[in-house]
RNA sequence: CGGGGUGUAGCUUAGCCUGGUAGAGCGCCUGCUUUGGGAGCAGGAGGUCGAGAGUUCGAAUCUCUCCGCCCCGACCA
């Protein structure tokens, strides 16, 4: 039981200035976080409740599932990374965390980073302590603070520097024991996000920079989500824009045959999809092929695509390459001969086709048959071009950004998209990291196989933002049970009275005994204070505690997600408590 | 990294265009009144106007540089 007076809570009557959405001013008003810098908060008492109440349940189900606790080190010297698979791809975001040294001599290289996750830390862990089958499977999990330097943080915890986060990591004997592992930790985080009363949808989704097979995000259905998920809610397909495919091209799409000899006009100035479309030269977006150049590992290649679509970066990811960006203007005029605008795969029209690593088309191409494409020669292009006599495509795959409407590739209804903010993410990660650690084990039959791996997150302080995203009104947060600070508030209206800090003290002892957290708003203030900050802060059951009601005989009690007030007769105040908060805790799935 | 915006008291901000040395609301302190949905009155404390340089008799205001914060974009030819 705490007295507010006590406690700590600053609340707001005013949203600051820099915070943009709600659950950012919530998080600021309710007096949960202050900022420090971008993208870095202090937890107050109060944020740091939350942090506690979902950590536990975290823990909880992460042990139900059969994953074993422990810390690691947020500092991790820079030869592990170094070693890692991934160095160069997720430096950028690290910070070093060299010695700040004596101010008078230069710095000199890291030798130590801050860590974003820790398959660097574990894995060499593993490698050393674990070498027979007999101690697999085995899964560590903690909870704790990591390190990203993000580009742009944004909306308060929702992208910051410094978070916290559950990382999880199995390490199986097999494919099918990972498979195995990955879907109970699935289960587990469906679990975790159904305790703790937010709506979270496992979507498949793009492997990233962490590698590995095959993955899943959970996303908090929200209007400022940092990513698109495409779904369809009669199949149950859902996946990360980054990931998702549909069944615009027919699998049985039969290639066109060509329409004649390829001719080539002159288009002067003209270097745009749009003005390629416009009079005089009229030729619609889907029939033309967009072009374009990447470097991938220090090699340049081609991309081609219909000139209506969109490419899906993250999907550049299948190729393999382990650092990929766009090329300049002036790399690509010597590859293909001509400027960005005039581009075109088409077979001897490209200057040096020796030096590309490859052409890669995506498959919807093959829905133009014969069209459009820049003729590597500044103020030209190529019309009649048929897609499989003309263009030197490598290998096709999908590498078009999917849109709401396209057909479901397991229904062929309509996929929709919304915004979503994502809170988790477990991929089964394979032998990526055990084959560079030398993570490896000894079967049955003295062979030794690397470990196969799997890596799990839930970015726990930006699921507590989530939760306030996903449950507030114009009054403040509303706080689900299990994840709120209190669960019961006692609104004292006059703490000068003796009786009434007494009957509150009553009721909080049996709210206690029911299982409940209890705070108790003893503070001077007007009755009119009180209540506004009461829903603000959100605790779901507010009692009401006043010299009036007293008078009468009665409490009063409201539930923060209701409208009406039940007056309880003082004599049957404990015992209503009491039930209404195991009937909460019991609905809740406490 | 590029673009845009912004920086004035603990918080929210006016003033800046058109230079004359800073004002309000909230919060805080004192007193009186009030007491069931962010009270009223009276008095008070609190500001190197983000930092530095420049122009000027004089700079919160104009110019330049730097820094912080917020938003958009992340390159689509």
């Amino acid at each position: 039981m705490k007295l507010w007076s006590q406690y700590f809570i600053p609340t707001l009557k005013e949203s600051p200035a820099d915070a943009e959405i709600a659950s950012h001013k919530l998080l600021v008003r309710a007096g949960l976080v202050r900022k420090l810098g971008g993208g870095l908060y202090t937890y107050l008492p109060f944020g740091l409740r939350v942090m506690q109440k979902l950590t536990q349940i975290c823990r909880e189900e992460m042990e139900r599932a059969g994953a074993i606790e422990l810390w690691m080190p947020h500092v991790h010297p820079v030869e592990l990374w170094e070693q890692g698979p991934r160095w160069a791809a997720a430096r950028e975001i690290m910070f070093r965390a060299d010695s700040a040294g004596d101010g008078k001599r230069a710095p000199r290289d890291p030798e130590f980073v801050l860590g974003p996750t820790h398959e660097e830390v574990i894995t060499p862990l593993v490698k050393t302590e674990i070498t027979s089958y007999r101690d697999l499977p085995k899964n560590f999990f903690q909870i704790a603070t990591k390190f990203r330097n993000e580009i742009r943080p944004r909306y308060g915890l929702m992208r910051a520097r410094e978070f916290v986060m559950m990382d999880a990591y199995s390490f199986d004997v097999n494919d099918d024991a990972a498979v195995k592992s990955y879907f109970a930790m699935k289960s587990a985080y469906e679990a975790f996000f159904k305790r703790i009363g937010v709506t979270a949808i496992a979507v498949e989704a793009d492997t990233g920079v962490m590698g590995g097979s095959f993955s899943h995000e959970f996303m908090v259905p929200a209007e400022i989500g940092d990513d698109d998920v495409i779904y369809n809610e009669a199949s149950g397909y859902a996946a990360n824009r980054e990931k998702a495919t549909s069944a615009l091209v027919p699998a049985d799409l039969k290639d066109a045959e060509p329409a004649g000899a390829i001719e080539e006009f002159a288009t002067p100035g003209v270097v745009t999809i749009a003005a390629l479309e416009a009079a005089p030269y009229s030729v619609p977006a889907d029939r033309q092929f967009k072009t374009l150049v990447f470097i991938g590992d220090g090699k340049p290649f081609l991309v081609v695509l219909r000139g209506c679509d969109e490419l899906e970066e993250a999907k550049l990811g299948a190729l393999g390459f382990t650092l990929f960006r766009p090329a300049t203007a002036e790399e690509i005029e010597p590859i293909m001969g001509a400027k960005p605008g005039s581009l075109g795969a088409v077979k001897g029209t490209i200057k040096d086709a020796g030096a590309l690593a490859g052409i890669f088309a995506d498959h919807a191409i093959r829905l133009i048959g014969n069209g459009t494409t820049g003729a590597n020669k500044d103020g030209f292009h190529l019309r009649n071009v048929n897609v499989a006599r003309d263009l030197a495509v490598t290998k096709f795959g999908d590498f078009r950004r999917v849109r709401a409407g396209e057909p479901d590739v397991k229904s062929g209804e309509p996929l929709q998209l919304r915004r979503g903010i994502e809170v988790g993410h477990i991929f089964k990660l394979g032998t990526k990291y055990s084959e560079k650690f030398g993570a490896v084990y000894t079967d049955d039959q003295k062979q030794t196989h690397p470990m196969v791996m799997g890596c799990f997150g839930i970015g726990v302080s930006r699921t507590m933002q989530a939760v306030i995203e996903q449950s507030h009104d114009n009054d403040g947060i509303v706080w689900p049970w299990n994840a709120a600070p209190f669960h019961v508030l006692i609104c004292v209206l006059d703490p000068q009275l003796p009786e009434a800090m007494e009957l509150a003290r009553k009721l909080g002892a049996a709210a206690e005994k029911a299982g409940a957290d209890v705070l108790i708003d003893d503070r001077v203030e007007r009755p009119g204070v009180k209540f506004k900050d009461a829903d603000l802060i959100g605790i779901p059951l507010r009692l009401t505690v006043g010299g009036k009601g007293l008078k009468e005989g009665v409490i009063e009690l409201k539930w923060r997600a209701q409208k009406d007030v039940a007056k309880i007769p003082v004599a049957e105040a404990e015992a209503k408590v009491a039930a209404a908060v195991t009937d909460a805790a019991a609905k809740a799935g406490a």
